[in-house]
DNA sequence: CTTGACCCTGGACTCCAGTCCATCGTTTAC
DNA sequence: GTAAACGATGGACTGGAGTCCAGGGTCAAG
């Protein structure tokens, strides 16, 4: 082996090993048609040709966009019927655009709601003292309801909540 | 019935409706512990009591900052058996936190992504003018590549898409 | 010749948060 | 009195993106 002819063939598993991904990956992107199936050698093995690891991160780049495999494998599967799916792909991807955006919107909300959660806790566990309860559970709730205190929680001022990031 | 009654207990119905879930859910948190098993009527008819709204709510809520169903099922459970998870809970948000940022980085990184794809299919498209057709595909692969416009055109140069750069 | 590291296959399994289902009982409206 | 329209139940199902498994083939090295 080290084969290090420039072009050979890749086998499975260096193609897997090159991207990143696993080989059950890799047969589950062929089966689900976002890779075309490669030659094959005489004992059967897979012999992906050297652009396989640029058509891969193409892939992984289209479903990190944001596009499920399905999406992908409809709009190729339309393609390599001659069809002209262009239009539809661009709407696809404004309407993953739209989705996207939505998305980050929900886990910035749902960020700032545990950013304040920590903040509260900290301050509820700090009121409370060292072996004093603090009630986070119920200080969840939001609304009111002081700091009552029950908890025996040493504080573990380890990390602040807006310190990550 | 329109019992007008302020305190009255909730039926199933109510509360999901009230607050926006299905009473599917409400059992599954039940029966997962997200929230106490209510009275039952002489009927068998769950019997919720109003808290429950707020309850629900506050459940929803650590939900939607990212908790799992299993995590907050944990801790309550912990508490409920005198245990004290403050620490833990604290720990836990934070990771959470951790977790939400990172999350929202990638999406992030994938709604940019998904910005620069549709302007350089958008240039494609006009490039290419209308009926046109403009690989998108193709393009989506990235780097260079000129907009050689071509898409319901028959030549679908062979089946296998794309791999080619 | 055996060992270990690869490779192949189809199908089952995982996780998560619900949702759906069939079958049943109860209440309400006409 | 009969049909909607609720309520209850356990268990099966969904989807998305893989991951794992059992059972078997192939190949270079020692």
């Amino acid at each position: 082996m080290t084969d290090e002819t420039p072009d050979r063939p890749l086998k499975a598993g260096e193609l897997a090993a090159r991207v990143g991904v696993s080989k059950d990956t890799l047969r589950f992107y062929e089966r689900r048609g976002l890779l075309p199936p490669p030659e094959r050698t005489a004992n059967n093995y897979r012999a992906y040709p050297p652009e396989a690891v640029e058509r891969l991160l193409w892939v992984r780049k289209i479903l990190a966009a944001g596009f499920t495999v399905e999406e992908l494998a409809g709009i190729l599967a339309e393609r390599s019927r001659g069809g002209a799916p262009c239009r539809k792909v661009r709407d696809l991807g404004a309407a993953k655009l739209v989705e996207v955006e939505e998305r980050i919107r929900e886990l910035g909300a749902a960020r700032d709601q545990l950013r304040e959660l920590l903040e509260d806790w900290d301050r509820r566990i700090a009121a409370a003292g060292p072996d004093r309860p603090a009630r986070l559970l119920d200080a969840l709730a939001g609304h009111g309801r002081p700091a009552t205190s029950r908890c025996r929680g040493r504080s573990t001022t380890g990390s602040s909540p807006g310190s990550r990031r």
